[in-house]
Order: structure tokens, then C-alpha cells, then sequence
RNA sequence: GGCGGCGUGGCCGAGUGGUUCAGGCAAGGGCCUGCAAAGCCCUGUACGCGGGUUCGAUUCCCGCCGCCGCCUCCA
């Protein structure tokens, strides 16, 4: 089965087929820079992660883009309130979200544009639609024509007589439901210059015109959180056709991470920082518990749910530490990429996942090693498309090749060499000591077949 | 008011018109172990409520209840 994606523009599940063989052009919406990055924000870009990984294990040369929205409202509001410059205040959260991403995993995209840096585009966009009268200007003003696109609303499903932008109705507009393309500067404020005069892009704008610059009048997944739906990508999706441009050919959105039942903002309060997480799990653990739901499923955080997926990551990561170390890459089973085709069925590919560790367990508790490495290579073929590889250079323990961590190991080694002594001694009650000794200072020690072995507990 | 989503066993979380319907976590029993740990095996008999369609519905239809989201910045 091939790869079948559900489209938000079509309210079903269609096949995925891309604009150019051989290739995907992903654009997907990242962070207008006004706050730190949450888990909600993250969710997102971990499960547009996992479905880049797909595609470029299906072999297509994947184009993704990023953008970062660094000039809004918001930004100049807060920055003010903060006393910093705007342009700081951006960069400094660009940063915090680039951070994040980097920290659970996410492959880098192939560009992170900012908007600031795409005004010349903008404009262009902007003369085009007023050239196909989609588009008029109005003191210093720009607005897009709700009414010169007659499929306007159909994204999101709204009726075009119901449909209320959000910004102000300003007295320069000649339908309440037009949005604002650009915006005249007022005294202070950021500004660029344009033949319209000085100003700033409206929000929905800078994502046409950079989606455009990089992947083409036409491109294969537009993809973000479903609160952008209307009226984020309905707007934009109304100024590139009325521009005459395709646009995006699948329109994908993400569910939300919601705390105590409602959605996680910086309003309500109740936000789950990244930092603050990091506290709680390790990073590949955070990873696991966002992409194990389906991406458009809800997910109600908890620190207990949290801290059941992170035994689960665990369980995997036990199987190929007992499969040995030189487990190579193999091949993902057939119901693997069913699942993940299915419109990235990540939880029925986690089963798969679970289902091949057991049968790799089974097979190494038999003293079947050849089979057990079998599993392994499977096992570790499909974590490696999940972004979870606990071999991978990215989960590696850093500390690991640190001066501390041989010197911890040395020390552990020597207390075990003892503790081995002392079992074939039947001397237990001082192995159980060194037992002890090592559990209380965090180290968890397990005997094997081949002997002892250790890990570092939280 | 317009549009949309959700309610599954102790918990998380899939899914399907029908004897055996994920997976994980936790729990109980067993195997293994000097004892553990890890692992493996077994156990739980669930689908918000009320109708309807059907030989049969958790799965389809209708109504209701509850929760949430978008329509204002938002991943």
C-alpha cells in the first residue's frame, strides 16, 4: 500500500502522490517567535518529523521548510513591555524553539526562513494579486478581497457569510471579511518599505510568499496545528490561488497537547516549557510519549502517562542492548510500513514495534542469537524511521565517552568483578551488598547469561 | 449562532458490523534466577446514555448527556 495521507482540504484519507516523482516539498508553519517553546509546539514538528523520515525512507529527496514567523503583533507588543528590541526579543525565541527541535531529535530542515527576511517576495505577492484585483490598497493599507475568490472558506469548511476575521474591522475595508495583507506603519513600529509606503506584513502573508520562494508555485504538504486551520491557511491558501498559484496539494494538521482538558496557551497559563520537561524524562523519552498517539489525536498530558511511555522506550531499548551492540540497520516489516502508510499510524506501528521486541526477547531467552539479531535489525530499523534509535549518534549517551563516565565505569566494573567473586563463592550476602551498595547510589545491576550488567537509573 | 473533534477494560491508547479484535503501563499467577532484575507465558472480558437498522453493533443511523477545539493571537 502506498503512503496515504488525510487532507484537511478534502476531509479524507487520499493517496499521497507527489507533484514531481521522486520528491516531497514540505512546508511546514513553526513558531511566530513571541514565547518559549511549550510541548504542544513541539508535538507538532516531531510529527511532521516522523512523516519526513517516512518519505526519505521511501526513498524521496525531501524538501521541508520551516519558517519562522519573526515579525507580528505580539512580538513588538512584548518586546516593548520587556523594553527590548523586537528584533532581539525574535531572536532570542528563534533560538529557544530551534533549541527544542534539535534537543527531541528533529532532522534539520532544509531552510528556517523568517519572514523579515522575505519582504521583497511579499511585495511581489501583494502587486500580483492587486494586478488580478484580488487585492487593493487603502491608506496605507493592503487587503486581500474575501469575495474575489469564490471558493473562499472551503478549507476550513466555513461559509463564506459566516466567516469573521478576527482583526479589527478597520475602517478602510470594503468587506468586514477581508484580511489585511499589509500594514501601514505606525510611528515607532517596525517597518519596510514598499510602493504602498511603510509597513509590515499581515500574519498569513510571509508563509505564502516564503512557501512559494522555496518549493514552487506548487508544492506537495502544507502542514501545522489545527488551530491554524481558519484562519492561518485558509487565508493563505485564498491569496496564492487568487495569486494563481497551486499551492499546497495536501493539507495536513496536528491535534494539540492539552492539559487538564484544554488546550495548552500561554493565557490559560498552563504551559508545559521544554526545560521544565527535560526535568522529568530524558529527551528520546518526551520524543517516544508526543509521536506514540495518532497526530491527530488529542493528547492529555500527564506525568504518568509520561512516565508509562518512557518505560516503553526503555523496554526497546533493554531488547537491543541484550541483542548486543553491532545491530545493523535492517528492514522495517510489512504491517510497519502498512501502518505508518495508513495516514501514519504511529500507534499501530508502535504494536509492531512492541510485538518484535517480544518476539526478539523470546528468541535471545531460547539462546537463539541469530534469530534474536534478526529481530533486532528490525527492531532498530523502525526506530531509526521513528527518530528513536537509542544507537543513533543523537541518543547516545553524551556522557558516556566523558572522563566521568569512564571513571564511574571503572569504579562499577571493579564493585562487579567483586560481586562476581562473591556469588561463585555463594557468598551472597556480600554480593546482595555490593548489590545494594550500587542500587543506592543509582545504578541498577542485572545478571545475565553472560554476565552482570549495568545501567544508571533516574 | 456557524463549523469540527472526542467519550473504549485500573491507566494510556488503537480498531472493527460477528467465534480468537492492537500495543504499552500497572496488577495478580507461573517459568527463569542463590535472591533479584530483565525476559517469557497466563489472567482481566471494555467500548457515555436511550432508541433504531440488522440474524448480530462498541463499530451504521437518530436523539440525548458530557468534554474540547476553531470562528480573536495560538502548534
Amino acid at each position: 500500500m502506498a503512503l496515504h495521507l488525510y487532507d484537511t482540504a478534502t476531509r479524507d484519507v487520499r493517496e499521497f502522490r507527489p507533484a514531481r516523482s521522486g520528491t516531497a516539498s514540505m512546508y511546514i508553519c513553526g513558531a511566530t517567535v513571541q514565547g518559549v517553546p511549550h510541548i504542544g509546539h513541539v508535538r507538532g514538528a516531531l510529527n511532521y518529523d516522523v512523516l519526513r523520515r517516512w518519505l526519505v525512507h521511501n526513498g524521496l529527496d525531501v524538501l521541508l521548510v520551516r519558517n519562522v514567523t519573526d515579525i507580528d503583533d505580539k512580538i513588538v507588543t512584548k518586546a516593548a513591555d520587556a523594553g527590548r528590541p523586537w528584533w532581539e526579543w525574535a531572536a532570542t525565541h528563534e533560538r529557544a524553539f530551534e533549541d527544542a527541535f534539535t534537543v527531541l531529535g528533529c532532522l534539520p530542515p532544509s531552510i528556517s526562513p523568517r519572514a523579515t527576511g522575505h519582504v521583497t517576495q511579499m511585495v511581489e505577492l501583494i502587486q500580483r494579486l492587486i494586478d488580478r484585483d484580488a487585492a487593493y490598497v487603502s491608506g496605507g493599507d493592503v487587503y486581500f478581497s474575501v469575495t474575489s475568490l469564490p471558493d473562499y472558506g472551503s478549507l476550513s469548511g466555513q461559509r463564506p457569510d459566516e466567516v469573521q476575521q478576527g482583526e479589527t474591522a478597520a475602517d478602510g475595508k470594503r468587506d468586514p471579511r477581508d484580511f489585511t495583507l499589509w500594514k501601514a506603519a505606525k510611528p515607532g513600529e517596525p517597518a519596510w518599505p514598499t510602493p504602498w509606503g511603510e509597513g509590515r506584513p499581515g500574519w498569513h502573508l510571509e508563509c505564502s510568499a516564503m512557501a512559494t520562494t522555496y518549493l514552487g508555485s506548487e508544492f506537495d504538504i502544507h502542514g501545522g496545528g489545527v488551530d491554524l486551520v481558519f484562519p492561518h491557511h485558509e487565508n493563505e491558501r485564498a491569496q496564492s490561488h487568487a495569486a494563481g498559484d497551486g499551492f499546497a496539494r495536501y493539507w495536513l494538521h496536528n491535534a494539540w497537547v492539552t492539559l487538564s482538558g484544554e488546550k495548552m496557551s500561554k493565557s490559560l497559563g498552563n504551559i508545559v516549557a521544554i526545560p521544565e520537561m527535560l526535568r522529568k524524562c530524558r529527551p528520546v523519552e518526551l520524543r517516544y510519549y508526543l509521536i506514540q498517539p495518532h497526530y491527530r489525536s488529542t493528547i492529555e498530558y500527564s506525568d504518568e502517562a509520561l512516565a508509562e511511555a518512557a518505560q516503553g522506550y526503555r523496554r526497546v531499548e533493554q531488547f537491543l542492548r541484550r541483542a548486543g551492540g553491532e545491530v545493523r540497520l535492517g528492514e522495517v516489516p510489512a504491517e510497519f510500513a502498512a501502518a505508518l502508510d495508513d495516514d501514519l499510524g504511529t500507534p499501530q506501528a508502535f504494536a509492531v514495534l512492541h510485538n518484535t521486541v517480544r518476539d526478539g526477547n523470546t528468541a535471545l531467552d531460547a539462546g537463539d542469537d541469530t534469530k534474536a539479531l534478526e529481530f533486532a535489525e528490525s527492531v532498530r530499523a523502525m526506530v531509526h524511521v521513528l527518530g528513536l534509535d537509542p544507537l543513533s549518534k543523537q541518543w547516545q549517551d553524551a556522557a558516556s565517552h566523558s572522563g566521568e563516565a569512564r571513571a564511574l565505569g571503572t569504579l562499577v566494573d571493579a564493585l562487579l568483578s567483586e560481586r562476581v567473586q562473591a556469588r561463585a563463592d555463594k557468598d551472597f550476602t556480600r554480593a546482595d551488598a555490593i548489590r545494594d551498595q550500587l542500587t543506592a547510589a543509582g545504578i541498577a545491576v542485572e545478571d545475565t547469561p553472560n554476565g552482570p550488567s549495568w545501567t544508571v537509573r533516574d
